[in-house]
DNA sequence: TGCCGGAAAATGTGATCACATTTTTGACGG
DNA sequence: CCGTCAAAAATGTGATCACATTTTCCGGCA
């Protein structure tokens, strides 16, 4: 039987922005909120089809993706959004919490009185998309508190590495976020802000990781990773 | 004037292999022992005359390995190995440090005897390709060494943001290794095999950030340093 | 001499084609 | 009814071309 027809939201292409730009940026934004199905095979002539491209742009962006870890290679040189199983899943989670830990730390030292207010800036929409109950932009905005976080260190080279990571749980975190909590869980970024403010770094890494695992572990992680896993997402553990 | 005609070590064609990979393999090795010196602009028609394919397979490759931050991509578009400075050194070195641990930490559990004899097979091989003062298989077999313990680990996800880093790191560990001392260091892989054996994550994680910090800071970095950005290599920190 | 500005060369980008490999299809025989 | 295998379709790979952008070069002018 033939697959579904390949449907990518459609992201505004940008003003001088090159083919290849926009197709990277539609494709990466698709498998972050996880609008292709793991296992599903993307091919050349689909995705350029779909946004209405050549072939070549979609070749160096499936291409890029790939060495980003946001897509997976198969040995049939076919290529598809990776399928995931309980245990790769818990290295994901546990690896993103090392990075991020590490990162805060190199930020620590640099984070100004003008990065505290950003951050907080950032962090009372993301209350308020939480409470407004905007999936989407809730991941978004979370993003963007740790990324202007880490970005503090001037010097940047693991963010690239903390995005790689991002994008390998984007689809299955979306699929979280869809059982948002009613309640508000404890306020991690808080924490994280004060720790900040008091130049504290273990105090930084406990509010992260447990900012983390909140988002991650707590929200009945198990159950639904077992429904994604079932329901096709991915093979068995 | 003109830049120096670019000179890339040839490897062999594998059979089967497709010319993207092959590209990529080469490119990556170049990089990797530090050849192309940084800044020195890498265009496509070049790379492609030099290796004897099309702009394609070339592209691909430049791609991918700009996705890995082994090249960087400017503004102009134009791509070249990234220069290096002070401050981004010593963000790396903490990075590998950060990360390495962390992966010596998840396959410490999976580290069986078999595993063991096959490092303790490539820490010989290391002795004698160091005491030889082969530099080059010497950078090989580290990297081995390190790769296979991690590797233990089967859910790898930790193992391609290492290689990035490793390559990030590669041009100047390469010129670091040109003054290879002629004592030995301590052998730090010995101590690190001890840990596995005794399942000892603390003392694993010391022996491998020991490890590293022996072969990368304790070398007379700063000096090598200095000399690797004043000779060009990169913009002062 | 030094600096501007446009022409010429170099380079990246995107499209299209030919071919090799892989996957799917469907007819045939058990 | 099911497995097998060859033909057909789909797909990835690599080459080549046309065009836009960028860089380099060089003559003219202050």
């Amino acid at each position: 039987m033939a697959p579904p027809p390949l449907e990518l939201p459609t992201l505004e292409r940008l003003p001088r922005e090159t083919a290849n730009q926009w197709v990277y940026r539609s494709l990466r934004h698709a498998v972050m909120i996880g609008v292709v199905p793991p296992g599903r095979p993307l091919t050349i002539r689909d995705v350029a089809a779909t946004l209405g491209v050549s072939a070549m742009p979609v070749r160096e962006a499936l291409r890029r993706l790939s060495s980003e870890n946001a897509l997976a290679v198969l040995d049939n040189r076919r290529i598809e959004v990776p399928r995931m199983t309980a245990s790769r899943f818990r290295e994901l989670c546990e690896l993103r919490i090392a990075l991020e830990c590490h990162a805060a730390d190199r930020a620590l030292p640099y984070v100004s009185g003008e990065r505290l207010a950003e951050l907080a800036a950032i962090d009372t929409r993301l209350d308020a998309a939480y409470a407004a109950g905007v999936r989407e932009q809730v991941t978004t905005l979370n993003q963007d508190f740790h990324r202007r976080l880490y970005e503090a260190n001037p010097n940047q080279v693991v963010m690239p590495l903390i995005e790689s990571v991002w994008l390998q749980l984007g689809p299955f975190l979306h699929l979280a976020l869809s059982r948002m909590r009613e309640f508000y869980q404890v306020d991690r970024h808080s924490e994280a802000m004060a720790a900040l403010r008091r130049q504290d770094p273990l105090a930084l890494r406990i509010a992260l990781e447990a900012d983390i695992r909140d988002g991650i572990t707590h929200v009945g992680t198990h159950e639904l990773l077992k429904a994604y896993v079932e329901s096709g997402g991915g093979a068995i553990a």
